[in-house]
DNA sequence: GTATTTGCAAATGATTTGCAGTGCT
DNA sequence: AGCACTGCAAATCATTTGCAAATAC
């Protein structure tokens, strides 16, 4: 995926900063803020925790990025993509995507609500095959 | 709704706060943090937002309230009943339960995934048709 | 009577803001 | 050049904690 051009496409000018960002979320599927401040500072020792928060909270604006909240966790953020379901890992924290399309239930329900819909979120959890084990 | 009987069944002692609390989320269905102290204090003006935090925690905890997180938004608190949908107008902040059964579908992903799953949650979002009149 | 809960005040944690300097286009 | 972005420090907002008095059982 070409950031740069994700960026301008979005409105935004290109930073260093930005690029990084992208790159560590794209590398992870989703990450928090915090994960995410560790993960950026490899590569921009000088980021500071003030630029990230601007940068995702402008991101998210102009829908570039998608906010995943999760019930008694911090947020996570991922790039934008076509409406999927997650799943998450109560005891792991992993978060990951399932292939299941949520285009034609959105459709349906803002048919029969007459919301105009703008987002449908589909979030599972449990625990995962390898937590299971260590009980 | 029995609030004493509920609170002695999830093993917590019944106090005057926590029955305006869970009356006051019955009430509305869905309720966050800070709408729920302004409509306690009506009742109890001397309740603290300490005490509230605490008890929507314990709650929480017990799993006799369960949190609806929101991207962008504070989360808001509910009476666990069987998962059921969401329904948020982006507009106004109104949520609503929709009837759209959950269970099956959790089921299925439980068997292809190999979680333990434990709890799932469709939300979606958009305008309602009062605030799209409103443009 | 004992353990829990309450309410206050203070502490902590998370996020935002203001501003001077820097970088993007 | 002009506007947007960065990084710092400070401000604000949200939530938790410690503790003494009150309440539930």
């Amino acid at each position: 995926m070409n950031y740069e051009t994700l960026l301008r496409e979005h409105g935004l000018k290109v930073t260093p900063q930005r690029l990084g960002i992208l790159s560590a979320i794209q590398e992870e599927g989703h990450m928090g803020i915090d994960d995410l401040f560790l993960q950026i500072k490899k590569k921009f020792p000088s980021i500071s925790l003030a630029t990230l928060y601007k940068n995702i909270n402008t991101m998210v604006d102009v829908e570039l990025l998608k906010e995943v909240a999760l019930s008694g966790l911090k947020s996570r953020y991922e790039i934008s993509k076509a409406a999927h379901a997650h799943l998450l890992c109560e005891k792991c924290g992993q978060l990951k995507d399932l292939d299941f399309d949520l285009k034609d239930l959105s459709t349906k329900i803002e048919y029969d609500s007459h919301y105009r819909m703008k987002r449908i979120d589909l979030m599972l959890s449990g625990i995962c095959p390898d937590c299971q084990q260590q009980d």
